[in-house]
DNA sequence: ACGATCACG
DNA sequence: ACGTACGTGATCGTG
């Protein structure tokens, strides 16, 4: 057996790397050793478990002085045994190393999940912000340095280090590392070691702040959502790669187009303002940066072609302006989406997304590899990649105005909350009260604006540039509607004034604190808002498990869900799923609409039906009708 | 590494 | 006194 020396926050500890049978025997001598909890962690060949190909390493177990990295290949069983043990672990992003344990080494979600502490919630729960946001982030290195060694050392760049050293790369280095290289078992080894002793400091400063019953949720409910990442979706493979090919050929024939007028790569902002302007086109928008800005919102009206892609007849289109902008969408859906599904997907044709159940700083969850809750809602190519289980339908049930209502209940909004119970239209009640009957369509659109505005905490300028209103009847729109709904704004400034002399945060009905920027102040309202609105899709996914209909679940996306049930129950799934959503907080209804989707996600936005399945060449509208185009 | 861009709620 | 659009993930070009 080898031994390695580290000094941790001035103390010597241990990592013992067995080597052969004889060598365990250390091993079971730690884990009786009387330690309440224990730190475990895992080294693969990736961050994706479920791609074919994809190995478990290394497992490690420790305590605050010592830890054991054990060879996968040699001590596979004696790892998952360890594991077994009724006792509680603790590990740092628990997900990921559950679901690599319950694939490669038989240890279940359902058995190890509810006896495991995640040292990233706490850390979250004490502060969710980034480095960039001025926080100290949620990973171990940044966490350790601050609770448990400023010296602690970054054991992810030291390894990033190594590869290099060895002509591996980050993407080589995980799979391509020996085995026994001493920076590798002795980084698997701190990892541990910290993790151990990173609980040991925010555990008690989480329960100090009242934080326990939160924290018991957030690890119930990363659990839930780690089962909805093994389940997966499944993938219509031929349909994806017919799909990403149509694409490719799509965006090769604007490209073509797009270097007639001088523009060798549409993806160079540069040269697409330059070639614009040769063209005597005037570019007047900035970036941030100062740099000529030539995005969707400036391409569009050169195209002669509005938010959503239609004609607007009001000048001659600039075929280069169009020719970027179709080439870059074709491109981008075609490697961003079309690709990185046929990357991702398992042995069986299954997408396994990372489900981030605690991520924003709002909590707000995040799907990545690949990003689910990003995919085009204005078309259905992308989402008839998704299709059900044989025999099953895709169903799905939304929250309907879900951060209006929340805003009206926190904020005590009278006139909003009666409008809620009559089950009124929202916007179309507020354009009436300020508008009287006669109001106009235009009201509706211009009145949901400023709620948006109210939500997201922004002013006149932004709204006109975003509905493209005149600034001057944006103006007066915010004036009256400050008017009719008073609470909305005496709610924002007393967040504001709150945050200003107290501590620098807000805190949510849920109990979690939220720490606000110094000069954004106005964030208040939208991070209560969103956060809460977070916390009542959170708890309706552990509702829905509780009443044993968590196995028809796929997916959460803000404030819906996506599911799957038996194409004759389908109808009476979604309402069973629908009212688990509902509920009534601070007395006003939180309502959801269930629907019937079919064969896939796509058939939600427009999919036509032929021959039971959506054929991509088929043209099709621009428009889905009244589901989906409010 | 960072800015610009674009996809979503 | 006034006004401030919120939160993500991913790719690509540039330096």
């Amino acid at each position: 057996m080898r031994t390695l020396t580290h000094t941790v926050a001035g103390s010597t500890v241990g990592i013992h790397f067995p080597e052969r049978r004889a060598d365990i025997d250390g091993f079971r001598a730690f884990l009786a050793g009387g330690d309440k909890v224990i730190a475990f962690d895992t080294e693969g060949t990736g961050l994706d478990v479920y791609t074919p190909g994809h190995r478990l390493r290394l497992a490690q177990f420790g305590n605050a002085r010592e830890a054991w990295v054990l060879r996968t290949d040699l001590f596979a069983e004696e790892a998952a045994a360890a594991l077994r043990q009724p006792r509680p672990f603790v590990m740092h992003n628990a997900p990921f190393d559950l679901l690599t344990v319950d694939r490669h080494l038989g240890v279940r979600l359902e058995d190890l999940g509810p006896r495991t502490y995640d040292t990233r919630v706490l850390g979250h729960l004490l502060d969710p912000r980034a480095p960039q946001e001025g926080g100290i982030g949620l990973s171990l290195k940044p966490l350790s340095a601050v609770y448990v060694d400023p010296d602690a050392p970054d054991t992810q760049e030291g390894l990033t280090a190594e590869f290099r050293r060895l002509g591996l790369t980050k993407a080589t280095g995980w799979a391509g590392i020996p085995i026994d290289n001493e920076t590798y078992v002795r980084y698997a080894g701190l990892d541990v070691i910290l993790t151990h002793r990173l609980f040991s400091e925010l555990g008690p400063m989480v329960r100090e702040i009242g934080l326990d019953h939160l924290s018991k949720f957030e690890h119930h409910l990363q659990v839930l959502l780690a089962i909805l990442q093994r389940r997966g979706f499944r993938l219509d493979v031929p349909y994806v790669e017919a799909l990403r090919s149509d694409l490719m050929t799509e965006a090769e024939a604007f490209r073509r187009t797009a270097r007639r007028y001088g523009v060798e790569n549409v993806n160079s902002t540069a040269q697409v303002a330059a070639a614009l302007e040769a063209m005597g086109e005037t570019l007047t928008e900035r970036t941030a940066s100062g740099a000529t800005k030539v995005d969707k919102g400036v391409l569009l009206p050169l195209a002669d072609l509005s938010l959503g892609w239609e004609r607007l007849d009001v000048r001659t289109p600039n075929p280069l302006a169009d020719a970027v902008l179709r080439s870059k969408r074709a491109e981008k859906w075609a490697t961003a989406y079309a690709d990185a599904f046929l990357m991702l997907k398992d042995a069986d044709d299954r997408l396994h997304p990372s489900i981030g159940a605690l991520q924003a700083r709002t909590a707000r969850m995040s799907i990545s590899r690949p990003p689910l809750q990003q995919l085009p809602s204005s078309d259905w190519r992308v989402r008839r990649a998704f299709v059900a289980d044989p025999g099953q339908t895709i169903i799905a049930a939304d929250y309907q105005a879900v951060e209006m209502r929340v805003l009206a209940a926190l904020a005590d909004v009278p006139k909003m909350k009666d409008a809620i119970a009559a089950g009124e239209d929202l916007h179309g009640f507020t354009a009436r009260l300020i508008e009287g009957d006669a109001f106009t369509k235009y009201h509706r659109k211009l009145y949901k604006g400023v709620g948006f505005g109210k939500v997201y905490g922004g002013g006149a300028v932004t709204l006109a540039r975003q509905t493209g209103a005149d600034l001057e009847a944006v103006k007066r729109a915010i004036a009256a509607y400050d008017r009719v709904y008073p609470e909305i704004k005496r709610y924002s400034r007393r967040l504001m004034e709150r945050a200003e002399f107290g501590r620098r945060e807000v805190v949510t009905p849920s109990g979690r604190h939220l720490p606000l920027d110094r000069d954004r102040l106005y964030a208040a309202t939208n991070y209560v808002v969103q956060s809460t609105a977070r916390d009542l899709l959170a708890q309706a996914i552990v509702d829905i498990f509780a009443a044993g209909l968590g196995d028809h679940l796929l997916l959460p996306v803000h404030d819906e869900l996506i599911a799957q049930a038996p194409t004759g129950d389908a109808e009476e799934v979604i309402r069973e799923i629908g009212r688990a959503m509902e509920s009534t907080f601070y007395g006003v209804r939180i309502e959801s609409d269930p629907d019937v989707y079919g064969a896939s996600w796509g058939h939600g936005y427009g999919c036509q039906v032929t021959n039971g399945s959506c054929v991509i060449r088929e043209s099709h509208p621009q428009k889905w009708g009244v589901a989906h185009a409010n």
